[in-house]
DNA sequence: ATGAAAGCGCTAACAG
DNA sequence: CTGTTAGCGCTTTCAT
């Protein structure tokens, strides 16, 4: 049996009110009575039972995180602000990954509540009507983060991918370009992707030119790959001179059919993509992006939450948090109109 | 306040032992009442409070995870392993990132004893004196991951290292390489990278070639690039038709130097990788190299602690966990010896 | 400044 | 099969 409080206070002859006192620092104790408490709880090696505190306090100074896939590069960085910043305030979270399942992920909703987190911070790429459900009905404090969904029941946090998007066409523009393809994916349902869409086409509107969407229906490297026939085509025929890829992955296979095919990026085509994901700074020639905050989003997340536990005035009611342009090798100016 | 057990028995009308012996299901119960006290769970919305829970038992559940930093891609897989294997046994994971801090690390390991967690897995890339002595008088069950060096001294699991740059030197050797360099880093007191350099000096050994060891001050891809001449060097002087790189970043690193002065992967030369990083697959020419199962090692470590817990035997003392050659594009047959 | 005692929510004997 | 009771280790009144 480890050493318990009730050890320490024999060891030092005092009552464990006593004890409890020094540990906590809560109450004024007579130097001497200290002194001895001190020396019990070194020479026992006495470590209070957090269980048992949190019991009676009723504060577990537990953040409950549950991510899709902690696998995954950008849930990890989002883990990460949220874990730094809450260790600041004392907290430790507790890790669950729901492999994208709607009912999992209400099973460790509730299973998180059994063990008295103070905070629960969902990260997720689907919508879950019961977790909604779930959330409104109990009253744990909580945040939604999903980068693919906007869920305005639920407090959240977003990346403004619109503005993003725009900046990159802006970008793009700026670079002389004007017959710009953005290669986008199948599932248009997708809010976010709905913004970038828009933003897409407000450009091209803004510069006067129809808007050149080519739709695939694998976003991975993959599907990259297989539409650079496409876009060859495309630039032989309309004579596009810039690809805005709604993936980083995809920008990337599509480099890869590119140069498999001796056509050169920047030189010949220019390729933007959005994400940044780790290859896209390793890659050659390095990928000009959209790079979104993740470790931020985690940061600011758990940052919220902990405001509320303290009693801290709330800040605005939904952030929006910008996302920056990478500016790589990937995009270049064009010399002449073709 | 949250509802407790009291409320449960009582709208039931039965006792609160009735009612945490349904929840439980630890002794017999009449079905009228069952009928009743699931009923009264029902309408109130009752879930168990776990940290009284654990305060009885004396089970957390909970198995601590401190590691470098959840942000690394190899970290994030082991940690994959040990939450999805924790959770078919009923654990949560409480994670903790020290950022290689050994006060740190010392710091979460006793936090983590005092919140209980029934075992701790310790995620490192540094040896921390004061984590092997804490550890060897504390009795928490315990398992050391570091992929740098070896620390007998604790329970850990390690991968074959030096049977996989064996492994690659026969890859390479088969190929019709006989000139090939290792290309190292200088921190040679890792443990893990002289296994590597061991078996790659028998290698040559084996075909009667002497060791051609480049040591670089940077394994990252910076380190790879910038020792590109000295490369190019080498293959004039000496011929060599391989490199291999104790790292994938250096591999990559350099493969972007020689793509950069016009020298062809793999016709021009060969170049292996080492860890298998998300790149790997990626780049081209994609990335010959050795991947080490890092998802594995988490669920393995995971799973010998909780044998231990629930009383299983355990298995052999010490497990060398095997490594695996991922054969990609980047190394090629040599056709005529240069 | 300090101790006694109550109680956090729950499980586990112990009677019955 | 069921209720009563005694804690688990700790914090926190309430007296003193």
């Amino acid at each position: 049996m480890a050493v318990t409080i009730k050890d320490v206070a024999k060891l030092a002859q005092v009552s464990i009110s006593t004890v409890s006192r020094v540990i906590n620092d809560s109450k004024p104790v007579s130097p001497e009575a200290r002194r001895r408490v001190l020396h019990a709880i070194e020479t026992l090696g006495y470590e209070p039972n957090e269980v048992a505190r949190s019991l009676v306090t009723k504060k577990s100074n537990l953040i409950g995180v549950i991510v899709d896939d902690i696998g995954r590069a950008y849930v990890s960085q989002i883990v990460r602000g949220i874990e730094e910043i809450g260790r600041m305030y004392g907290y430790d979270i507790i890790l669950s990954s729901s492999y994208g399942d709607a009912e999992t992920e209400l099973k460790f909703l509730q299973l998180m509540k059994t063990k008295q987190v103070e905070g629960i911070i969902l990260v997720s790429e689907i919508v879950n009507e019961k977790v909604v459900d779930y959330i409104k009905k109990t009253k744990v404090e909580f945040m939604y983060l999903n980068r693919y969904y906007n869920v305005p029941e639920l407090p959240t946090i977003s990346l403004d991918n619109k503005r993003a998007a725009a900046k990159m066409m802006d970008y793009l523009i700026d670079l002389g370009h004007r017959k710009i393809v953005y290669l986008t994916q199948e599932k248009l349902d997708l809010a976010i992707e709905q913004e970038k869409i828009k933003a897409y086409k407000e450009a091209m509107a803004s510069i006067g030119e129809d808007p050149i969407l080519v739709q695939i229906d694998n976003y991975l490297m993959d599907g990259g790959y297989k539409i650079g026939r496409e876009i060859l085509r495309l630039k032989e025929e309309k004579g596009i001179t810039a690809v805005f890829c709604c993936h980083d992955e995809l920008a990337i296979g599509l480099m890869n059919y590119l140069y498999d095919n001796g056509v050169h990026v920047p030189d010949d085509i220019s390729v933007a993509g959005y994400g940044d994901i780790n290859v896209a700074s390793i890659y050659r020639p390095t990928l000009t992006t959209i790079k979104e905050p993740f470790y931020d989003l985690g940061a600011i997340s758990i940052r919220k939450i902990l405001k509320k536990l303290i009693g801290e005035p709330i800040d605005e009611a939904h952030i929006v948090l910008p996302i920056r342009l990478i500016e790589r090798e990937s995009c270049k100016k064009i010399s002449q109109e073709a």
